[in-house]
RNA sequence: GCGUUCAUAGCUCAGUAGGAUAGAGCGGCGGUUUCCUAAACCGCAGGCCGCAGGUUCGAAUCCUGCUGGACGCACCA
């Protein structure tokens, strides 16, 4: 696998891009047959509907059954329009059943409760469906007429710093998403936009001046920077923890409150009450640390020489550290451009703004007011040092002009949305109005006690100490399992399956939703999680080993499949649900309806497992048959994990 | 104060452009292995979908209010 890749230098002087325009789009010819069952169904529905302004809403009412006693698919819009015209429901599905044509696919619908109408797939259909499906390079997948280029934009670390578990969600997401929609056909960017030019290289220069192992950083130069960062970072935490603290004693004390403030202040004192002198010292020995930190961020910046060479000679062992967690997670990138890299375009973003009116002088600073929030958008701020703002609109006009992409997807925390509001809304002004920009927010991570897991509060987990423990566990769990694997096969086992439990547990949540880490959980190597895929996988692989056969011999001689048993039905029909699912995952940029369809389909392929014998089958018909489920379910199990960023085994 | 968001089984979570009896995993209880990997399968118990109104044939889903939590709100990124 082809780890992250930097085609760009790292010069902070790096000078306006070549334009790389996109690919000429080719307008692919409709398919006269579509292997999405679902869009199969709403355009027949749509159809059979007299009035057309009714036709989308009664498509998109047709949706996959409830309730398999209901059948496999069900359009509920007929109570929607005998609403509008003030007519029986009933009376309306009836007629919609006689005009509907669903040939071949299926009867006539059945009409049931105020006006449900039932669809059942026949099983001739489904069976030479899947046949199709199993042939097929691309599982039934169309590639849309008009593919769209797509800029994702995920991960984003700060370098310098060791990632810690904070950093998965948007890795792991936006990876998924990337992978996703290159799967469905569209032209994908993927941007890792470093912070490679912030405060934390103050840290480190300040650590590289006053702190430095010479002979460590001689032999690690990456361990030691990890280090000269941590060991400022804990000098210069006394100083917030303790101006935080002052801050609201004095506020109680203002407001008469002496008790309260008392309490507040005793947080940070030993139970004799607060030792002011010391506490007073200890502060001012952080500020002071901070404060000269902050100004070798402000000399790098300014383009102090010294500075600027060290950070040149830092950059290529920062860019270590990520590379081997991405490499772990088997992560890369088409650009991994930084903040540095469009520093040098800055100014001109302020200038071309201010010419244009966006953006105003405010109280010494230059601004963009918006609509979106309250708060102005600061692109300068008083002393005259740019905004992370700045960077973000700049980002957004080399990435217009380089790729012209029609969507930009940003994989990052929702607490950030005021920001992408403001953003989104100064771009379009700007004249970047034809780009869809899309704040992919995710929830925020929780420790155990359901609090947020915090950056800056130091003793964050490191995610690779993560990515250990998981790959131990599953250890354990390999060797106790499997001994008659080699070692050798028992560690790489271990990694797949560890790796994958802590993907998995994030990606199969909604990823709106805050996500509680909880290590136990992620490490469960049964229920939904990872490795029930993978060991659905694996044993599907053991049958086919075992009938000396494969998917490509099952694909090139693909026998007739009969789905005789309802086991093997219910399998069959998920495996048709594969394009319909992915349309919707990337509408919605949702992995988690991928993993969610994943343990469906694995789950319903292990009773299939259970109830139908496959190698001991009666007969050699059914038994070529089920070999064929098993190198379908075998096929979209590894397609489905890989869209996540999971891959699979052959044995474990 | 303004804004965003969340509240679903003991725990962790799905499900919201309104649809039929609200689902899963874990945990609990009970079954299944002379048979393709038991990291599995099958079953049972468990719910005022935070509270109160409203909209309508129909509300976990939409609206209003309330309670409780999280987050954001001009020079950090």
């Amino acid at each position: 696998m082809p780890t992250s890749k930097s085609t760009e230098s790292y010069s902070p002087l790096a000078l306006t891009p070549k334009p790389e325009l996109r690919p000429p789009q080719q307008t692919l010819p409709d398919p006269t047959t579509t292997m999405n069952v679902l869009e199969f169904f709403r355009q027949r529905f749509a159809q059979a509907i007299a009035d057309e302004s009714q036709r989308p809403a009664f498509a998109d009412a047709v949706r996959p059954a409830t309730d398999p006693k209901f059948g496999d698919y069900q359009a509920n819009g007929s109570m929607a329009i005998a609403k509008a015209a003030k007519r029986n429901p009933r009376d309306i599905a009836n007629e919609v059943a006689e005009a509907v044509n669903l040939e071949p696919m299926a009867d006539k619908p059945e009409l049931a409760g105020p006006g449900f109408l039932n669809v059942r797939l026949r099983n001739n259909q489904i069976e030479s469906l899947l046949a199709d499906l199993l042939k097929d390079d691309r599982l039934g997948i169309e590639t849309p007429a008009i593919p769209k280029t797509v800029v994702v934009d995920y991960s984003s670390p700060n370098v310098a710093k060791p990632m810690h578990v904070g950093h998965i969600r948007s890795t792991i997401i936006g990876e998924s998403l990337a992978r996703t929609l290159a799967a469905l056909g569209h032209h994908v960017i993927r941007d890792n936009h470093l912070g490679d030019w912030g405060a934390q290289f103050g840290m480190i220069l300040w650590g590289y001046k006053n702190l430095l192992h010479n002979d460590a950083y001689e032999t690690d130069p990456v361990h030691e920077l990890a280090r000269l960062y941590k060991a400022v970072q804990s000098q210069i935490k006394p100083a917030e923890t303790y101006e935080e603290t002052y801050q609201k004693a004095f506020q109680l004390l203002k407001a008469g409150k002496a008790d309260e403030a008392e309490t507040v202040a005793s947080k940070i004192s030993g139970p004799d009450g607060p030792d002011w002198a010391d506490i007073q010292a200890q502060t001012a020995a952080a500020a002071l640390i901070r404060d000269q930190a902050r100004q070798e961020t402000a000399k790098l910046h300014s383009g102090d020489s010294e500075n600027r060479q060290l950070w040149g000679q830092f950059m290529p062992h920062c860019l270590k550290m990520l590379e081997d967690v991405y490499q772990r997670l088997d992560v890369r990138f088409d650009v991994q451009l930084g903040e540095s890299f469009y520093d040098p375009m800055l100014a001109d973003v302020v200038t071309d703004l201010q010419a244009k009116a966006i953006a105003t002088n405010s109280e010494g600073a230059t601004v963009c007011f918006c609509k979106a929030t309250k708060a102005p958008m600061l692109v300068r701020k008083s002393d005259g040092a740019f905004t992370y703002a700045t960077t973000d609109l700049a980002t957004i006009r080399y990435r217009a002009l380089r790729w012209n992409p029609d969507q930009v997807l940003y994989v990052v925390d929702h607490r950030q949305g005021d920001h992408f509001h403001q953003l989104f809304e100064t771009a379009k002004t700007w004249g970047f109005d034809k780009v869809d920009f899309r704040h992919v927010a995710f929830g925020t991570i929780l420790d155990q006690s359901g609090r947020p897991l915090k950056t800056r509060e130091g003793d964050a987990v490191g995610l690779a100490g993560i990515l250990d423990e998981a790959v131990q566990v599953a250890r354990g769990v390999v060797d106790e399992n499997s001994p008659e694997l080699s070692p050798q096969e028992r560690a790489q086992v271990a990694e797949i399956v560890g790796i994958g439990a802590v993907k998995y547990a994030d990606l199969s949540q909604n990823r709106s939703s805050d996500y509680k880490f909880d290590l136990h959980k992620m490490m469960a190597m049964n229920g939904n999680t990872a490795t029930y895929l993978q060991y659905a996988y694996a044993r599907i692989q053991s049958i086919l080993r075992k009938a000396e056969t494969s998917e490509d011999a099952l694909r090139t001689n693909t026998p007739p499949i009969s789905l005789a048993h309802p086991a093997e039905r219910a399998l069959g029909m998920q495996i048709l649900r594969l394009p319909e699912t992915l349309e919707q995952a990337t509408v919605e940029m949702k992995p988690n309806l991928v993993a969610e369809y994943l343990f469906e389909l694995a789950n319903r392929y292990s009773s299939f497992y259970s109830e139908c014998p496959v190698l001991r089958a009666d007969e050699p018909s059914i038994r070529q048959s089920r070999l064929a489920l098993c190198a379908a379910t075998s096929r979209l199990l590894r397609f489905g994990l890989n869209l996540l960023g999971i891959q699979v085994v052959e044995r474990m």
